[in-house]
DNA sequence: ATATAATGTTTAAACGATTAAGTTAAAATT
DNA sequence: AATTTTAACTTAATCGTTTAAACATTATAT
């Protein structure tokens, strides 16, 4: 690579010092008393070199590196890409630059992610913690670095974080569906003690227990994240075979629904009619199912911009309090969970 | 924020010079010839520490940053999310870490991109190039900095780059649809010149041509990026109401097809009854729209990979001769595009 | 005329790490 | 005993920037 245009070569070019030039890019002429002839020859001299400043050196001189890192589950999930987008171009108005990882629900590689990008100097994270990632957020707590949870958070540890009312959308969708007549409502959700699945199921399963409807009670399956496709089908595979017969499907996130839809499609099963179908999160194949698809629509965006809006707040105030931001979906509902007859 | 640990903090914590404690934590005790208990001593100070090197500070020593600029169109766009995450998963393998941005097939903001990534000095670029930003490739070439275009390339520019045959997928895509009998096949396209739109359309175009079936005409329509939805809707509804009937459609992209597949959703046009569909890119709804769709399958993670590879390759070995791969997508046929009787 | 102020510029230290070169003391060789 | 070698460590320069402090001039005030 050619060498890079520095301050020096400016300095040099000019015949000034290095601190001249840099007074004058960083339009500090007033409080450091440069001469106005000599302001305007740096800077022709700096544009017709073409001249971009050396960021890591400023890094290192100021220890902030204006730089955010992402930590999700899978940047290649469109709920967290669409995050991700988002949280980039909030960044940008606020001259943040984002460095994304994907933990894949991994505890460990979450571990490294941190590591290599507290190595990087970001100034703080935006993250989607992963199971059994506690220590590691109490260590970025014992740091001081300032950081805000999207999507879940641990209730024992006081943080930042952006979250949406999982319990109540759960309740919701599920009340929608008992409203709506349906009497045997299973939930495939992911096996997982974050609160963001929990408080699903929980909303869910309060949902059942509230309406008495005798016939009505919870049937619940989990599914590991790993094999989460194959688990599915041997769930779904069992209900249809045990004669265990559910009427409604409630799926806890866009993958899970996936996996599950492409299944029942497989397995010939007509939505709504042999089974009604409630989604969590977005996907632009529920707009086009065969049966327009009901799900809830979590506010991603404003999820992101708060989050961003927080970290970089928290940034150049570390002392604040914690944040907390809770959210409300909605439910989007259509044919897949149409009134029975 | 706690102010971090350094080399400094060890070396006082332990009675050295930072030297040594460089030389011992960096392997290089053989070398530097450090005494066997003292870098023990060492070891575990910066372990007890938890000591994480300044990778900002290495980088402004070694005129690296193990860091990739990645520049896309849309990061929340499936189709990049899947590239990016491959992206990350090879780079990470290599010790190279991702910033990315998204461009917005807008050339104005691709050079902000740019600009603010080579500030951040990055070791190279992988991007998918936009419209118009012929310069800016330029501008990397002159500077030697390495870089990797995906998905598009400018014919007229040498660069490396990792595509796949667009005009032969086009061509095998119209095909199909010809020898399944289709006669008025119109093709929805990005009004772009980008020359993986324009060999997209070529194939299109050629493959309507090469068979000389007299009904069948090229009927291409041509989109605005920026309102691309808008304008589809307002096509199909011209095709519809201005009796030109067509029985097939071919979609350029995965956002066309989803754009066009709720209009038609919209218009009650039956799939494959109505209209055909043969679509470009892959996308979770193409497996189970009521009829499922025939596409174009990239082979991105190839893509992404070769991407990496030839990039690492190039900024170890910066005197190399561009590499350009060209590779084979798969029409994966279904429903959606069944013969005609 | 001389002290004081204002103006314009340079010097040098610092950020945290690396590393060639220098230093010192002990061990080995003559 | 004098010299050389080896081992174990330190010094100091460097990467590109920032910025307080120092240093010259020239202008203004006394």
């Amino acid at each position: 690579m050619n060498k890079k245009v520095s301050l020096k070569d400016i300095a040099k070019a000019v015949g000034v010092s290095t601190a001249l030039v840099s007074y004058v890019l960083n339009n500090k002429e007033k409080e450091a008393r440069v001469g106005k002839q000599i302001a305007e020859v740096i800077r022709k001299k700096a544009a017709e070199l073409n001249y971009q400043p050396n960021q890591i050196a400023k890094s290192l001189k100021s220890g902030k590196s204006f730089t955010i890192g992402l930590i999700v589950a899978d940047i290649s999930n469109p709920f967290f890409a669409n995050i991700a987008r988002t949280i980039e171009d909030e960044a940008k108005k606020n001259n943040y630059t984002v460095i994304f990882g994907s933990s894949d629900e991994n505890a460990e590689k979450s571990q490294d992610l941190m590591d290599v990008l507290i190595k990087r100097q970001v100034d703080g994270f935006i993250i989607a913690p992963t199971e059994h990632t506690e220590a590691q957020i109490n260590y970025l707590n014992a740091s001081n670095i300032p950081f805000v949870l999207i999507d879940r958070y641990f209730p024992e540890i006081k943080t930042n974080y952006v979250i949406t009312d999982n319990f109540k959308a759960a309740y919701q969708a599920t009340s929608h569906l008992i409203n709506n007549g349906y009497k045997r409502i299973a939930m495939i959700a992911y096996k997982s003690n974050l609160i963001h699945m929990q408080e699903r199921i929980k909303g869910y399963t309060m949902a059942i227990k509230d309406h008495k409807v005798k016939s009505v009670k919870p049937l619940l399956f989990e599914v590991a994240y790993d094999h989460a496709e194959l688990e599915i089908q041997k769930q779904i595979e069992s209900l249809i075979n045990g004669g265990q017969t559910i009427d409604a499907l409630f799926f806890a996130t866009n993958t899970l629904s996936i996996y599950g839809l492409k299944f029942l499609n497989n397995k010939r099963l007509k939505i709504p009619d042999d089974v009604a179908i409630v989604c969590f999160d977005e996907g632009d194949a529920f707009d086009f199912f065969y049966c327009p698809l009901t799900y809830v629509k979590q506010p991603l965006i404003e999820v992101a911009r708060q989050a961003v809006k927080i970290l970089v707040n928290q940034i150049s105030h570390p002392k604040q309090d914690e944040t907390q931001v809770l959210l409300d979906s909605d439910l989007i509902i259509r044919e897949s969970s149409r009134k029975t007859k």
